[in-house]
DNA sequence: CCTATTGTAAAATGATCATTTTAAATTGTC
DNA sequence: GACAATTTAAAATGATCATTTTACAATAGG
């Protein structure tokens, strides 16, 4: 009945999430989104409602593309390895040049910025990854890999904790050669 | 030759560091400022020159007056012991209800939304904490207390990333209970 | 080809922001 | 006690913000 979209709504959230990556939420103004997505901000209005709205599905589309393939390896491999090969991931990502952290992560600090809703899903997705990660250090225990006495639900907690730290600690541009090294100190504690 | 200021510099200070803290720099506005301080607007801007000064002072307010006192411990105790009564501090902080994180960690990940003194100021900061580790398990491994093969300074690197996760870590309301949990693992590691 | 529907472009709106200005009030010093 | 300096209080300024509106262009279906 009427003429089709100009734009591509995966390309749109694309750009989104990465200037919301980049400067955040508050930083990042609705002109700024205009620019950054060359769609029109009456389509943008139309498309996501408001800014918050945008900002929610940019971190929806953040989870299932770009942290979606990252904890693959631990639904894939659900053991010792799979822990070892996400965090050295993790470790590679922070220990790169022009790091911009996790887009959810960059958030918690500073929750009240941005909608409820928004809150909810950072914390869902935090819950979601020390679930798997529980998962596979229980499974790491039966295969032998991890001392009986261990609790794989605290250790599943050190290692997010350590997650959550190499994404803040990775922002310090004069820091980046130390980070390699955490990666067998962090995956050690597992194990000792 | 002229009145006397209505206003205690500290005391403003110390306002502006809890909105601060709370809000955030970028949330918090000058309207917000002025309200919380008591203070008016252009006593403001004549004592604190722009709001990049104001928390540029607040951030040193910051250092001296509530991270002081508690990296004190490092100098007075410069080994394992001091080591484990600052980490434990952390953790008692990051577990507790309300928690705000860390001033300066907490714009860590939102740099560029604060002056470029501000982030040096952070950096500042993070590099002076992990000099006192450093120095602090040099001195432990000295007594014994750690391994002779370790490093100090990756070791010293592990405990600032593990700070960086508590405070982040922290922020979520749903982990409170296994914060107290991750003590024990941290400071095994520097053992094992 | 017509028209209902939707997308686009750009201007307009009203709120909030950091900052400056203006003018009155206060007080230390001569 | 009067002058000078400076703090206050409050209004004004100009920029930027999120959002809405208006007018126009494009197109799918009858």
């Amino acid at each position: 009945m009427a003429r089709n979209k100009e734009y591509d709504r995966d390309a749109v959230l694309n750009k989104a999430v990465d200037l919301f990556w980049l400067q955040g939420y508050k930083a990042s103004s609705m002109t700024d989104v205009v620019q950054a997505t060359g769609l029109n901000t009456a389509s943008m209005y139309k498309e996501f409602g408001d800014k918050d709205g945008l900002f929610e599905e940019a971190l929806e589309h953040y989870r299932l593309n770009i942290i979606g393939p990252r904890i693959q390896i631990l639904t894939e491999q659900s053991n010792l390895g799979g822990v070892e090969a996400f965090l050295k991931s993790v470790v590679n990502g922070a220990a790169s040049e022009k790091y911009k952290g996790c887009l959810m992560m960059n958030h918690l600090a500073q929750k009240h910025t941005v909608s409820q809703q928004a809150t909810r899903q950072i914390r869902e997705f935090c819950a979601e990854m020390e679930g798997l990660l529980a998962t596979a250090l229980g499974n790491a225990q039966s295969e032998g890999d991890i001392p009986a006495e261990k609790d794989p639900a605290i250790l599943a907690s050190f290692i997010m904790c350590s997650v959550h730290g190499l994404v803040l600690y990775g922002r310090h541009a004069d820091k980046k050669s130390t980070i390699p090294n955490l990666h067998d100190v962090i995956l050690k504690t597992l194990q000792a």
